[in-house]
DNA sequence: CTGTTAGCGCGTTCAC
DNA sequence: GTGAACGCGCTAACAG
């Protein structure tokens, strides 16, 4: 079953493969009739051109490589979105490839990027990177790299995030306005930088009021989260107020929650907000306010900025790239 | 940045290209201080073999394509985190597009699949696909095909799937062992395989006892399975169980069981099934017992059976292959 | 043991 | 207007 090559339909129509080349490109040196003729006959045939060897001519492989550090459904599958939304508008397409929270796999993968030739990486970073001495085979390629979400700050590679910092701090704010005055913080991996950000932002906040009262604890997933928000819940009985910094922390804790109005008998009338895609909040019991971190809008951002990094002359020189959020009430 | 070849490897050694080529693949011919030479030079340089090049004449891309309906989160990643898992195994890399549950999508995605090469695609239909005409470019080029979950059962392609008939129908029979005599069915989009499947094995099991009022509906989607289900909740103060045909219908559901309890002021006695990947149900409030329908066992074996497609000649015959599944009740 | 040659499929010179 | 020749990087057949 092999594939039609300009050959087989040069020698069919009786004229060379460069001549079939230059009709299907529409080249003006070409006669009108015999375009028409050429292209009639690779349609029929089905022809296909061959893109690999159009990629070894051009050097480009129209791929582009996201890293993500683990394949959850929580962010990752409408960050894929908005970038796979991004990236089929200019016929580039998108190699997937998890590092399932590992460094080895994490540099396995970017030197699959290489190996395979991508014209661009978009990566995530793992909950354990902490340097960026790994993307050196890259950087010797001179192959465009743009850093998302779980980054590094630096001042080497553009970085695509939304303003942790002020995320958490907008979050804290909400908690107060709402006369809260017993707050718990509910955290991921404490080694992430996204983390660290809004980790910063909550107590810049909370510890500017003193008559505020508050504590953090830290959740690697949504069973831990559940675990352990149980028991600040019925060990503090003037809990009034939790931030939640994901969707995974979001759900363990809801379930908490339910557990302990169903243990005690009672409502309970803690504040709550999360940082969120936006998906789940609505299904939470009762809903969840929460500020909305765009997976989808963040992807989309960050295939722009690696389409920038394709010029590097008009290329903007900001490095760190905020897209904006916003808290929404329920 | 031009990337080193083999021949300036040569070009150093003072041997040539063929050489460098064969020293690099440890061929006999070759002797050992030559080959840890030439190496030892590859290595230094930061060699990268051009894969390009290498598909070129090899005629394989080592790319899998990889399509589904939409994005969703649910199913979907733990789908493609089997797939993936599976691929890096033997080298293969794993393009992902998104039909966005349109057909023209799909269209056009299989034609990326060929026009890029894959070396096979595994497609996951959308909900408005009901023949497979469409396939025609990729049988054209003789490129292996597996189908997933949502399927149409025909003769011609492998389809990985679980048996929705039994699937459906063990959850009845949890129902029917429960002491339910008042069952609510709810399922996702009626022109999807898996829903008809589903609904046959969960009408056929319950319409066999006359002692039993059941009634089926129909949600796209959470918010409307949410919507409808709490219309069944209000106006049947007889229904004592509630069958989910999937995750995304259960997290809507959830939320509705969860706000009639709260208006009427008292627990319901109402038993719940679904069919889930199994993240989510332990979240629910309360926990909701399902039928494992793994999307990460039914990914490896989709590339399993993929795989047994590369070498026709071995192939199995049997073109409807089924995953196991398990009831795990809490 | 190693070098030369040829070709994978395409696009782009450079001739005519 | 069109064809012949070349090269992208690599490997395999052939030659010595």
């Amino acid at each position: 079953m092999s594939r039609i090559t300009i050959k087989d339909i040069g020698k069919l129509v009786g004229v060379s493969p460069s001549t079939v080349s230059r009709a299907l490109h529409d080249h003006p040196d070409i006669s009108a009739e015999l375009k028409l003729k050429i292209q009639s006959v690779a349609t029929e045939m089905n022809f296909i051109p061959n893109a690999t060897a159009i990629n070894l001519r051009s050097k480009k492989s129209m791929i582009i490589g996201l890293i993500i550090p683990k394949l959850s459904m929580y962010f990752i599958p409408s960050l894929i979105e908005g970038i796979s939304n991004e990236l089929n508008k200019k016929n580039y397409k998108l190699m997937v490839l998890s590092s399932d929270e590992s460094i080895e796999k994490e540099i396995q993968n970017i030197k699959i990027c290489c190996d395979s030739n991508v014209d661009g990486i978009l990566i995530s970073l793992t909950n354990k990177t902490n340097h960026l001495d790994h993307f050196s085979p890259a950087f010797n390629h001179g192959i465009p790299i743009v850093l998302i979400d779980k980054t590094i700050h630096q001042d080497q590679i553009d970085e695509v995030i939304i303003d942790d910092f002020a995320a958490s701090k907008n979050c804290a704010e909400y908690l107060l306005n709402k006369n809260c005055k017993n707050i718990l913080g509910i955290f991921g991996d404490a080694n992430m930088s996204i983390t660290i950000d809004r980790l910063k932002g909550f107590e810049a906040t909370l510890a500017k009021d003193k008559g505020i009262q508050y504590k953090i604890i830290f959740a690697e997933n949504s069973e831990i989260a559940s675990e352990k928000s149980l028991i600040e819940l019925t060990s503090n009985k003037d809990l009034d107020g939790i931030f939640m910094m994901s969707d995974e922390i979001m759900v363990g804790v809801n379930k908490s929650l339910y557990e302990f109005e169903q243990k005690n008998k009672s409502k309970t009338a803690i504040k709550k907000i999360a940082i969120s895609d936006g998906q789940l909040p609505q299904f939470m019991t009762p809903n969840i306010s929460y500020l909305h971190h765009s997976g989808f809008e963040l992807g989309k951002l960050a295939v722009a900025v690696l389409y920038d990094n394709f010029s590097p002359n008009t290329k903007t020189t900001l490095k760190r790239h905020y897209l904006s959020t916003a808290l929404l009430e329920f």
